[in-house]
DNA sequence: GCCAACGTTGGC
DNA sequence: GCCAACGTTGGC
């Protein structure tokens, strides 16, 4: 089963606003790469890693999964989102989204600062600068560190 | 708020 | 198809 990396600025979504919802449209995304991923090498069930950008204390705030795989983002069709998109059509709608649903938070963040100061972690794409991806995918190596690192 | 990195856009 | 300008991301 492969395992994700999704960015997300706590202060718009959270790990505890996901808590909350249970599900979640993961909608907005409009990056080709990150799409791509989405079409082609998401599955339902795929583990994810939620992760906490632009904001006080970066890091890795909790566990998710796939529970909705890639459909039309419907923001693209609403001429009052941010999102929207005029050059993209119905019958071909460039723009995808997964359902995200919780998992667990963690007992702590695993912050930034660690995942960068771990060895095995020198390929993390997070740790590669000028990482722009909303959205990555994670090791099962990679996977198994980070979660170590909560419990340390 | 600064800045590096890099994706996107559009003129040619 | 090149490339400069511009916009966005995201850590610090």
């Amino acid at each position: 089963m492969a395992c994700w990396l999704f960015k997300s600025e706590p202060d718009t979504y959270g790990i505890d606003d996901l808590a909350r919802d249970r599900i979640e449209p993961w909608t907005g995304i409009r990056n080709y790469q990150v799409r791509n991923m989405i079409r082609d090498d998401m599955n339902l069930g795929d583990e994810i890693i939620f992760y906490h950008s632009s904001c006080k204390e970066p890091g890795a705030a909790g566990m998710a999964r796939i529970s909705g795989i890639a459909r039309p983002d419907p923001l693209q069709f609403d001429p009052a989102s941010a999102y929207y998109d005029g050059k993209s059509s119905k019958d071909d709608p460039r723009w995808l989204a997964v359902d995200i649903e919780f998992v667990r938070k963690f007992d702590r963040i695993v912050t930034l600062v660690e995942l960068k100061q771990h060895p095995g972690l020198a390929d993390f794409k997070l740790n590669r600068r000028g990482n722009r991806l909303s959205i990555f995918p994670v090791s099962s190596g990679q996977r198994d560190i980070i979660l170590m690192l909560e419990r340390a």
